[in-house]
DNA sequence: TAAACTGTACTACTCATATAATACAGTTAA
DNA sequence: TTAACTGTATTATATGAGTAGTACAGTTTA
């Protein structure tokens, strides 16, 4: 059974994006692997404290992207490829270095500094 | 008159936060500086191909951090002390480089890892 | 002075997010 | 078998973000 134990809850961004994100990046990280059994929509809405709906909607985008397998009755679970992993793995890093990269250099913040930010945040 | 030729505009986060983001970011690389003109509402939306209302909205916040000044008739310019500077320059790439290095520890990336992705999308 | 700008305020509307309350069909396990 | 779980679907409602239109008071400038 998947974990949801490192799920830190942002008021930014719609939460159904933040589970897909969690999951996906649990799967890049190889902490969810291939078959791993998921939460069921009403275990993990009354974990997060949101409505079941908002999980269902994260369920069905991931789906939709054939990251996880469902079927009434049954508990969701994940399947994963390694052609699957590596599309995701690129989508997302290539994102958060995109997006890292761009900001940083908005503010005047050098190269250097920006190797310096990575250690000095990175414990 | 400060500029909004690399203004790029997301879909992802509300308007207002992306303007608000944008001249703090700009106050920080320098290439904004105490005494500049804003663009006026109007002005700002009709070339953002947004609602001057949307433009009020993130000035109106940076009113309230006294990062501009405004009155009735006269254009808003911005009032940046040292002191304010330091302390938006903080908040910002604290922000910025916790964001990263979290969302890249959480897909298992190491820290030389990082270190690549930086380089490779700095140019 | 007068026109054209400026900031500010207000209301009404649409859309997406999220909540809430159900309902129904299939699976699992005591 | 049957009770308790599962996924799935539907409808209604509330809230916040953004759009749209208007109005008014103060300023700049030709």
């Amino acid at each position: 059974m998947i974990s949801f134990d490192s799920f830190i809850m942002q008021d930014t961004s719609p939460i159904y994006l933040q589970i897909l994100l969690y999951i996906k990046r649990g799967i890049i990280a190889g902490v969810i692997k291939d078959g791993d059994e998921l939460p069921s929509r009403r275990v993990l809405s009354a974990l997060l404290g949101v409505n079941p709906n908002t999980v269902q909607k994260a369920y069905k985008l991931l789906e939709d992207e054939a990251l996880i397998q469902s079927r009434t009755g049954a508990k969701s679970c994940v399947v994963v490829t390694e052609k699957k992993l590596s599309e995701i793995r690129t989508e997302l890093l290539e994102d958060d270095a995109k997006m890292a990269v761009a900001s940083l250099k908005l503010m005047g913040v050098s190269k250097e500094e920006a190797h310096g930010l990575i250690d000095k945040y990175w414990e």
